[in-house]
DNA sequence: TTATATACCAAACAACTGTTTGTTTTTTGG
DNA sequence: CCAAAAAACAAACAGTTGTTTGGTATATAA
């Protein structure tokens, strides 16, 4: 994740030629962007980004407020890097879940026990996904939610895999289990339950009838 | 609803005796209070607390900032007070629901169509209770949480009557329909499918096996 | 070594925040 | 009609917010 990928810097943003640009921007290596990144992650996760300030964050990188924007040109923008490290960090471990071998209900139990994890897990970026609304950002808002769209995307083909009855409403059921899943961050307490065994209860009671 | 019930009047508060305040406190007719809990639920609901100044509810309320206090003592009282009124209505649409006849699943159904109700339709009580986060106002946090708590109570009776089979985890079962509720204000759009129609479709998934 | 763009510091800005204080208007009970 | 309390106004407070600006040190490519 190279600091182009997130903001271009102030100068060359500013003021230089196309040719330039594409020239410059060599990132140094006592570079802290990955320290700001990590620190906002942080924040969002546990605060929520409004109740985060520019401060908090360059606080907990050991620098400057000023200096955030020498890699970011907005507290939004700031945001969208975070948030879309969060998105291909969960894509990154539900997608090998997807991959595995298995039965369809079994590959996406194991699709939803990691994404509890990183969902769950403490002050990591997969919590900013979840916890941050879009519109809390709304310079930036279109962009969170393509984010969003595209891991629930991935998500959604677990779903289409399963073997299911005629007429069952897959998007129905996509939105009830994702919902519940998402919704654990507001109850969930580590320590008690692991992830995976929250998605095997939730799975398992989709699965078999309720019905006596 | 007598103002009571959320705040002392500032004069009482601060300097009456006992027997005083007990003997003052009559409302007036022309009290803007309940014109300051509607634009307070309007802007918490839309915008999140956090996001909502004192300034943005006294001006929709028709005030000035500053006479806010005289209601209610702080921002974050004025939250409980609306939580509390949330939780009220909530609980007066899903007791009904809960108590009319039909089966246990059908009284589900029910309950659910109504918590939606309360909790889908735009700038009222009911969408602040879901959509604040009670560490949001860290101060009166323990009160949002036991009010939610209170509801909570009244929705896991209708889970607590199912005839469900033998071993089920009936607190697995709670945390995952009303997180698939909940969660629903994240994605739902007012006019496609109504509360009925998504209560009934969520149960029915729960209800139904899916293993073909 | 030298030039240059990188990465940050230092200090301030205006706007906005929740809240307080003293005063004024207005309703209401006696 | 009159006193008292209710309910609001008017104006300010100190603190915090995201952000900007100009300058400075330093790693790096030449």
């Amino acid at each position: 994740m190279p600091a182009t990928t997130h903001a271009l810097p102030r100068a060359i943003a500013k003021s230089a030629t196309r040719a330039a640009a594409r020239l410059a921007a060599v990132p140094r290596s006592d570079n802290r962007l990955s320290l700001i990144l990590d620190a906002a992650a942080r924040f969002f996760s546990e605060k929520g980004f409004g109740y985060t300030s520019m401060r908090d964050i360059a606080g907990m990188a050991g620098m400057l407020p000023g200096s955030l924007y020498y890699h970011f040109a907005s507290k939004e923008e700031l945001l969208v890097a975070v948030y879309a490290e969060g998105v291909r960090r969960i894509k990154a471990v539900v997608e090998p879940a997807l991959a595995k071998g298995g039965d369809p209900w079994t590959r996406l139990e194991n699709a939803c026990a990691a994404h509890l994890e990183g969902l769950l897990e403490d002050g990591t970026y997969g919590q900013v996904v979840i916890r941050v609304r879009p519109e809390d950002a709304p310079e930036v808002a279109a962009r969170l939610v393509a984010l969003r769209d595209e891991y629930e995307a991935t998500f959604a083909q677990a779903i289409t895999a399963l073997p299911l009855p005629p007429r069952t409403d897959r998007r129905a059921l996509k939105l009830m289990l994702l919902g519940a899943l998402n919704w654990s961050q507001t109850w969930y307490r580590s320590g008690k339950d692991s992830p995976q065994v929250l998605a095997r209860r939730f799975v398992r009671l989709l699965r078999n009838p309720l019905d006596a």
